[in-house]
DNA sequence: GCTTGACCTTGCCACGGTGGGAAGGAGTAA
DNA sequence: TTACTCCTTCCCACCGTGGCAAGGTCAAGC
């Protein structure tokens, strides 16, 4: 199975699968006597895995911690909770990160006379940082927020 | 005043700030005789209104977007909402993949026996793509989540 | 004066993931 | 043979931020 079929068949694109083969993710593949890459369909299978693992919003090098348990047949399911778990705080952090965010920009939309008139409180807000004189959650007010 | 005090009056890095400079984000800042960066209050206050507008999540190029009805005194405030109500939709559909995935997950972990043994409802997920037989958010299932 | 230390300058490199594209080889079907 | 698709490697881009290095500047203290 070349690169393309293996692509196709795990959702993971061609430029990814190499991306993940240089940075040792995944093993390197073999190679056919013309130097093409060659999968299995064992190799699909993880490849259909980190897939899975990435759509749940895993960080690469946090799939890098969850192959070798699925691989290892002596693995403790705590284990792996423990990684998702800690996952799903990240994502729960981010989250609250967001929702603050959205929160203090539809109170300032709110009051926005919404017209051809200048007065604009959303850019008021972003010019004197008073977020609206109130209702805003405090960890806006510092800065704490930037999801990146 | 120098770079360095721009950047702790305004909250923004001395990087970020040549950073912007450079993207054409903010105009290039007058020199000093040794080529030292000069700024003014003014500079200043365009900085906070960017750093607070990273604190609310707006990108930098909604920021370019931003500065000049902040800076045009004959903008129509609807104009403003219209961007920042983008950019809550932006974060909405951010939050709604993520709690999917957090859904998800804490569906698979509760599932998971938590103990020394291997099985793990988790990595069997992932293995197989079922997302836990049930209760998973449709948009997992098909690979659109994938938050970025 | 001279030294020291804090500050400034530019430049390059890195991150995480992903895509684009070029230049050239390999395979396959008509 | 030709034509087309696929494969290879290599470099570039995004976004926003930080780090480090080599060198110039400035102000204060001796």
């Amino acid at each position: 199975m070349n690169i393309g079929q293996a692509s196709a068949a795990s959702g993971v694109s061609t430029k990814m699968i190499r991306y993940y083969e240089r940075t040792g993710l995944i093993k390197s593949a073999d190679r056919s006597a013309a130097g093409y890459r060659v999968y299995t369909k064992s190799d699909v299978h993880t490849l259909q895995f980190i897939r899975r693992a990435r759509d749940l919003g895993f960080s690469v090098a946090q799939i890098e911690d969850l192959l070798p348990l699925w691989n290892n047949r002596e693995r403790a399911s705590h284990d792996v909770k423990v990684l998702a778990m800690e996952h799903v705080e990240q994502l729960c952090a981010k989250v609250a990160e967001m929702e603050a965010m959205i929160a203090t920009l539809k109170h300032l939309a709110e009051n926005c006379t919404d017209d051809d008139r200048p007065d604009c409180p959303i850019l008021k807000d972003l010019a004197e940082g008073r977020h609206g004189e109130c209702a805003s959650p405090p960890e806006n007010r510092f800065g704490v927020a930037r999801v990146g």
